[in-house]
DNA sequence: TGCAGTGTTGCTTC
DNA sequence: CGAAGCAACACTGC
């Protein structure tokens, strides 16, 4: 599940990797994740070059320049979508590599639905297992912008303060953990992080975001970046999906605390047992003793 | 063996 | 208007 540190992981590693080349073609045996006409996609997209890879909440955008103007590729991962860079020789037939080494012997890399054959010997090809992903054609800026606009603050941006939290919070009788995944009000953060964001700072899943005291807030707010750092820094969670752009996992599904630890002694050695709830139809993972309501 | 569980987002329904 | 439920999808595990 593609969430804020893996989808940035993402970014950081095609912009060592294609920017500048050029797409040569574009293949799919799965048209429908792409949101347009595909013969009508390749046009517009085939002869650009790509100028740059940026991520806005959990949606990745690819920068593509042209003789008009720029235009934008807005990726979003859903569940089980990831982005591989590997050699152009490789062919997929049925939505799986002909040829399956390296990297691609690990399954969750073999389900491509899409591919972006470069001016270097390399593809961009988009692994997608559950076919949630998506893949759009932005026409130019403004488009781009008002498709930006709807999300929340980046939690890791020095805009997000935490008199940004307590405004996100107040009045909100809505369990904190749904107010947090909530795209609208902070971008990026999903089920894992959510999670591992309320173990760390103690607090409940299900407490009310308008009962959270001002202390609450700001262990709260350090949670938000410090999780997502850290997570950012051992390149994202790979418990089920996600790859990086070279196929690889990320390590933070080693370094967790409770998301999908049901039943395991609580990390804080408190003697308590992680239970697992559901909070808004989401699985939900928690020290009953830490994590006060 | 069939069906619940897995999870994000956006749409529908109340 | 906000909250809740569900569809989209494919595969795993009991």
């Amino acid at each position: 599940m593609p969430e804020l540190p893996e989808v940035e992981t993402i970014k950081n590693d095609l912009n060592k990797l294609i920017i500048g080349r050029k797409i040569l073609d574009v293949r799919s045996e799965f048209p429908d994740i792409i949101k347009m006409d595909f013969d009508e996609f390749k046009k517009e997209v085939v002869g650009s070059k790509i100028t740059d890879v940026k991520r806005r909440a959990k949606n990745l955008i690819i920068e593509l320049g042209s003789v008009t103007g720029g235009k934008y590729l807005l990726i979003h991962f859903k569940m089980s979508g990831h982005l591989i860079v590997i050699g152009a020789e490789l062919e997929v037939k049925n939505g799986d590599w002909v040829t399956r080494v390296g990297p691609l012997s690990d399954p969750q890399n073999k389900y491509v639905r899409a591919q972006f054959i470069l001016d270097d010997g390399n593809q961009i090809a988009f692994s997608d297992l559950r076919r949630f992903g998506y893949i759009k054609l932005i026409a130019d800026s403004q488009e781009l912008k008002a498709i930006l606009e709807q999300f929340g603050p980046e939690p890791l941006e020095k805009a997000f303060t935490v008199e940004i939290l307590e405004k996100i919070l107040e009045g909100k009788k809505s369990p904190i953990k749904k107010v947090i995944m909530d795209q609208k009000n902070i971008a990026g953060i999903g089920n894992i992080y959510a999670d591992e964001i309320l173990f760390d700072a103690k607090i409940h899943p299900l407490k009310p975001a308008n009962r959270l005291s001002d202390e609450d807030i700001r262990v709260l707010y350090k949670s938000i970046q410090q999780i997502l750092k850290l997570a950012l820094e051992n390149r994202g969670t790979s418990t089920s999906d996600y790859r990086d752009a070279s196929g690889k996992r990320g390590n933070y599904g080693n370094i967790r605390k409770v998301y999908r630890k049901t039943g395991e002694p609580c990390p804080n050695n408190c003697g308590g047992k992680i239970e697992r709830i559901s909070v808004g139809g989401r699985g939900t993972h928690f020290c009953p003793k830490c994590q006060k309501l």
